[in-house]
RNA sequence: GCGGGCGUGAUGGAAUGGUAGACAUAUCAGACUUAAAAUCUGAAGGCCGAAUGGCCGUGUGGGUUCGAGUCCCACCGCCCGCACCA
């Protein structure tokens, strides 16, 4: 009897594909084609086992596309620009580039060993000057259609990375990265126009059925439409109307002060002659270094002495505040204070004696409130009538829209769409990143770079002993002619935001070679994207800008109408996670440790350690295993194996050793299985053949609806119940074979290396990758006798084995005669009975 | 604060409104072995019982239904996303 060798057979299988070219994907019409896609990595220079999961997943449903007939493309690439690049460069010397490239060929090293079905023809990084120079074509085309324009912002500054962060990159505010406290700084960028598209953005996500709710839900909530109007409060003293804008103007009976942001330019104007003023405005923007800040700021304010009319009580008069919470760039940068239903605007009103004013009374509540009359807040949420519109109650959105209606009616206001989106900044003050291709000319201003002109190439020979960008300091790098008027200009230094590359890589993969971005023909029939897997922290970002990416792909000739939503089914999978392992020095501060330098909880010294519940593995944390490893001592088709089983794949997955020892060991029994068999002589005769060929068609049916349904876990279950009721099997040699080589297949998505060798040891024609998926036969589905459980009154108290054709009348009657419903009924007739063919029958009594 | 999700054995989890706990881990017992490992066979939600069996059981409390882990309402707990957004 021979071992389960997994080194062995997964070289030699790997090889056979290799050979014969099976994962090339080319374009033909014969069979419908099946695009495949998972997040492609950042080239850190290890796999980890959140890489191993995302890719079997996707490898599962490549596989199975395949054995179902379909043309499947499967491609793989390396997310490559980025900081870590630098950082190391900073750390340890060295170029970015060197490093990435050999990080990429360590982890394609890393990747192989796991038998994906990859069409590594079309790789591609990048951070290869072919893929960022037609990224730089795209960028001028969306330049020529205004879908990028320059514009001075205040921007979030990362003041470690030293660079410039979009909104969607300041977590809790910091930096998504470094994790510093982001800054603001004034400084001209360049912006892509995704906020132009926030409706469409917002409308198409309905039909994305097959995204996860939750992800179309975030993607809702980040583009924040909101509706509601602008409303011009007239300046007492005559000057320029102060305009506000709200979602509540239900709210406005209760208005009692204005408060404009310290960057209004009504602020601006007043500071030049109000020093308190000017010197409030300094303070706020002084204390606004960093968005944590900003957050728990005490609410602050100043009074400007200007004084405004209520639009619908024009003798109403109303101060105007400069307040340090009012946000510039969202609405009009102006707000009316409401204090009597707002919290915040509560605190301001209280801590300077400003007004709190009821804008609503409670039905039923006969007490009319005079306009200036203060009043409680009340907390709880009411149904109200409005005081000055003759609109009814306000109750809802409707009752909003409502007020906006008479608010315009009355031609006091301008009802307003908001969104909460806004545009994209994509520069980036660092070197290793997409050269944005525009020329800086004293004639001629910002000017393109001709296209003939690209790839704007990284400069090799640049050092990062000092921080800041190379790119700026470059001897000669920045030196150019302008393009349009000749004379010596200088190139633009800010690199674009690696979202860009990640924004449109999907594209490429279907014409990676191209001349241009993309061809047309190839990008009309690959695209779009069947299923995509990736991790959730992708949600909002990366699957935002990709979906702004290809409608401007589309309206730049790139891409076709079809795919302007580049991902038909997003599918978005869980962490792998591991215990923590940790004990602690002399300070008690903690100590990790590796899971293998762990057994029993002790440390080879004997030291006990302290387990901490199981949570992603990180390096810092030590709780990893290392995907090379688990490869080399059990091989990639148990690694494979086990993060599929377990846990849904939506969901963590917890790696413990004895959940993949577990997998070894079924997967060795499936290979003595496999032994069993073959060495049976080829007549021979056994029992129960039928039987064992029923399981396997109703094995068939399960596992089918497993993988088409992401029930990973699920199929591999039923593979479980399956391979212990083929072990226990006294069935003949032929059913047996049948079985096996039924098995493997099933199997072979998961396990493609072992699944291989079944059906080669078994004799079965040419490779098991090109093998059609077993169908089950329906009539095998059927059992000849089922077993029905009678319940008396909702509880189970017997079951009777009845053919599966029996009808309904008949199994009542069985069931009746049952000894337990004979005895409950004690002669009594039921009061009735529900027979649910085929499930179970319930006798009411 | 707003929005969403989830609560099932010791553990991961399974279950189109129809026998709750499939499958796996850990555990226990047995076989094989001088022994261990490996392998094979079996037990196992809780309580009562020698046993046939009975009662209870999917976070808590109600409801709908012949029948609820599943649907509805309220509450408790945990997780995630968003947030000076007017």
């Amino acid at each position: 009897m021979s071992r389960y060798s997994a080194a062995e057979i997964e070289a030699k299988w790997q090889e056979a594909w290799d050979r014969a070219g099976i994962f090339r994907a080319t374009h033909t019409d014969d069979k419908p084609k099946y695009y495949v896609l998972e997040m492609f990595p950042y080239p850190s220079g290890r796999i980890h086992m959140g890489h191993v999961r995302n890719y079997t997943m996707g490898d599962v449903i490549a596989r199975y596309k395949m054995a179902t007939g379909h043309n499947v493309l499967h491609p793989m690439g390396w997310d490559a620009f980025g900081m870590p690049a630098e950082n190391a460069a900073m750390a340890i010397g060295g170029h970015p580039k060197t490093w990435t490239y050999d990080n990429i060929a360590d982890m394609r090293g890393q990747m192989k060993p796991l038998g994906l079905s990859i069409d590594w023809s079309r790789e591609f990084a990048t951070c290869d000057p072919e893929y960022y120079g037609q990224q730089q074509a795209l960028f001028l085309d969306f330049l020529e259609k205004g879908l990028v324009y320059r514009k001075n912002a205040v921007v979030n500054w990362d003041p470690v990375d030293m660079t410039v962060l979009a909104n969607e990159q300041v977590i809790d505010g910091k930096g998504w990265r470094s994790g510093a406290e982001v800054e603001r700084r004034e400084l001209t960028q360049w912006f892509f126009k995704i906020s132009d598209f926030s409706e469409e953005l917002l409308e198409a996500l309905d039909g994305l059925d097959n995204w996860p709710a939750k992800v179309r839900l975030m993607q809702e909530n980040w583009i924040g439409k909101s509706r509601g109007i602008e409303i011009p409060f007239h300046r007492t003293d005559g000057g320029d109307p102060v305009v506000c804008y709200s979602t509540r103007p239900d709210t406005m009976r209760g208005a009692s002060f204005i408060a404009i942001s310290p960057e209004h330019p009504l602020s601006r104007e007043l500071a030049e002659n109000n020093a308190d003023l000017a010197a409030f405005i300094a303070e706020t923007r002084k204390m606004d270094t960093t968005e944590a800040a900003m957050e728990k700021a005490e609410k602050k304010g100043l009074d400007t002495g200007i004084t405004v009319k209520h639009p619908v009580w024009p003798e109403v008069e109303l101060p105007v505040w400069v307040g340090n919470f009012v946000l510039m760039d969202y609405g009009t940068g102006a707000v009316f204070g409401c204090p009597a239903h707002d919290q915040r605007d509560l605190d301001f009103a209280r801590k300077y004696g400003l007004d709190v004013r009821n804008a609503f009374y409670m039905p039923g509540d006969e007490t009319e409130v005079e306009n200036d009359a203060l009043v409680p807040v009340k907390s709880e949420k009411v149904t109200y009538i409005d005081h000055f519109a003759d609109i009814g109650e306000v109750t809802s959105q409707e009752g909003i829209d409502a007020t906006i209606d008479w608010f315009e009616a009355k031609d006091l206001g301008t009802g307003q769409v908001k969104y909460r989106l806004r545009d994209w900044g994509l520069s980036r003050q660092r070197y290793w990143g997409c050269p944005i291709p525009v020329v800086h000319c004293d004639d001629c201003g910002v000017v393109p770079e001709k296209k003939e002109n690209l790839p704007v190439e990284l400069p090799d020979d640049v050092t990062f002993d000092i921080p800041g960008n190379p790119l700026d300091r470059h001897p000669t790098w920045r030196d150019c002619s302008c393009p349009k008027c000749g004379k010596p200009a200088k190139r633009e230094t800010d690199t674009m935001d690696t979202f860009v590359d990640s924004s449109w890589y999907f594209a490429r993969f279907t014409a990676p070679r191209a001349e241009t971005p993309t061809e047309m023909a190839e990008a009309k029939y690959w695209m779009n994207v069947d299923q995509y897997i990736g991790g959730i922290e992708h949600a909002i970002l990366h699957l935002l800008y990709s979906r702004f990416f290809a409608r401007a792909m589309h309206i730049t000739g790139h891409l076709p109408s079809t795919a302007i939503e580049p991902f038909d089914a997003l599918f978005t999978q869980g962490m792998v996670t591991h215990e923590i392992y940790q004990t602690r020095d002399g300070n008690g501060r903690p100590v990790y440790h590796l899971p293998e330098d762990v057994t029993d909880g002790k440390l080879v010294d004997g030291t006990e350690v302290e387990i901490i519940p199981s949570a992603k593995m990180s390096k810092s944390k030590k709780n990893v295993v290392d995907p090379v490893n688990i490869i080399s001592a059990y091989g990639a088709d148990t690694a494979r194996w086990f993060v599929l089983s377990d846990s849904p794949p939506e969901r963590d997955v917890e790696w413990t050793a004895s959940g993949a020892e577990a997998a070894f060991k079924h997967l060795s029994r499936v290979w003595n299985l496999c032994d069993r068999i073959g060495a049976m002589d080829a007549g021979t005769k056994g029992e129960g053949d039928e039987d064992l060929l029923r399981e396997m068609h109703k094995t068939i049916r399960d596992v089918t609806l497993g993988v088409e349904s992401f029930g990973f876990n699920a199929a591999i279950a039923r593979l479980y119940a399956f391979t212990n009721v083929l072990s226990k099997s006294k069935a003949g040699h032929a059913a047996q074979k049948q079985a096996i080589m039924t098995l493997a297949q099933l199997m072979s998505p998961m396990t493609p290396h072992l699944s291989e060798d079944i059906w080669a040891h078994q004799g079965g024609e040419g490779l098991i990758v090109n093998a059609p998926w077993p169908q089950a036969d329906e009539a095998m589905l059927v059992d000849q006798s089922i077993t029905l459980p009678i319940q008396i009154n909702g509880k189970r108290r017997a079951e009777i084995a009845v053919p599966p054709d029996m009808d309904e009348a008949e199994v009542e009657k069985t069931a009746l005669a049952t000894d337990a419903v004979v005895k409950a009924l004690d002669g009594a007739q039921p009061k009735k009975v529900i027979v649910v063919p085929g499930r179970i029958v319930n006798v009411v009594i």
